[in-house]
DNA sequence: ATGGTGCTTCCAACCATGGGAAGGTCAAGC
DNA sequence: GCTTGACCTTCCCATGGTTGGAAGCACCAT
């Protein structure tokens, strides 16, 4: 079964294969005479396994792990089980994260009239933090985004300006 | 004052700081004899802008646009409130998204025993799930499908270590 | 003057993913 | 046959935000 083929079935880009095969996630493929990379059901099983686990916001670091517990017979439920809740304890984390900055932003905007005048509690905020910041103590590593993910949404013109100037 | 005098009091490392001057986010800095970077106090504060922006979750790009509307005093606070009502639905976007993660994850971890057999609900759901996770019907019995030979990837507390990387 | 620290620039890495170039392979249609 | 187009290969580059390091000056206190 040929790249493509193994993409479609389990949901992995081909860039992603490749991309798995090199850093070591997933041994290196079998090959066709002709070169190609040559797939069976057992490595789209495995790419599927990768695919569930990403979307669960695993890294691919974890994913490695799991796939050890998966291939590992005789490894204790709990084992995995106390990795699940692990990543689920930093889940929650990250949700506490940002509904803190949810929160922030909802006080000052509460504050913010919107309407044609320039006073604007936002930006006042933002510049002098006045109390009603409850500072989130450490900064600590961003990326609570989901990588590689750039929704396009509407933005308003300065927006817009900025990031495409 | 010298870029670590200004990093100290903005909360922005002076890697940062450098970064946004070269990125264009901030104008380039004044420069005193010695060739060293020179800020005053409008610069720290602006920098601080930043920081408080950041940990508010705004991309760069985005700060580009808050500091447009910071400076520009005849714009309405309308156009500051719908940037900010916009933002806060991303990240509401977001925080959905790591829920459902986690509500998956959950109902997973809630029907494994978690003792020292190998029957893993968890492991079983990524191997043969049904792709979305979000309604957790059960369809099919399941067996344990074993990946193909799985290398010299031979580590004994993977879990363990995968999540203090 | 000597050492330590701070500053400068440049270059690389992280993670996960996508884009694209330059070229090889294959199966179909003419 | 030969062309076309879809597919594959490897290689390099970009993203975003930040950190790390190296090589080499500048500054300050002793």
């Amino acid at each position: 079964m040929n790249i493509g083929h193994a993409s479609k079935r389990s949901g992995v880009s081909t860039k992603m294969i490749r991309y798995y095969e090199q850093t070591g996630l997933i041994p290196k493929a079998a090959r066709q005479d002709s070169g190609y990379r040559d797939y069976d059901d057992a490595d789209v099983h495995r790419l599927r396994f990768i695919r569930r686990a990403r979307d669960l916001g695993f890294t691919v670091g974890q994913i490695g792990a799991l796939l050890e517990l998966w291939s590992d017979r005789s490894r204790a439920s709990a084992d995995v089980k106390s990795f699940a809740l692990d990543h689920i304890a930093q889940l929650k984390e990250k949700i506490a994260e940002i509904e803190a900055m949810v929160r922030t932003l909802e006080t000052l905007a509460d504050h913010c009239h919107g309407d044609d005048r320039p006073e604007c509690p936002i930006i006042e905020g933002l510049a002098d933090g006045n109390g009603t910041f409850s500072t989130p103590g450490q900064r600590e590593p961003r990326h609570f985004g989901q990588p590689g993910e750039h929704p396009a949404r509407r933005r308003s013109d300065a927006a817009r300006r900025a990031t495409h100037q």
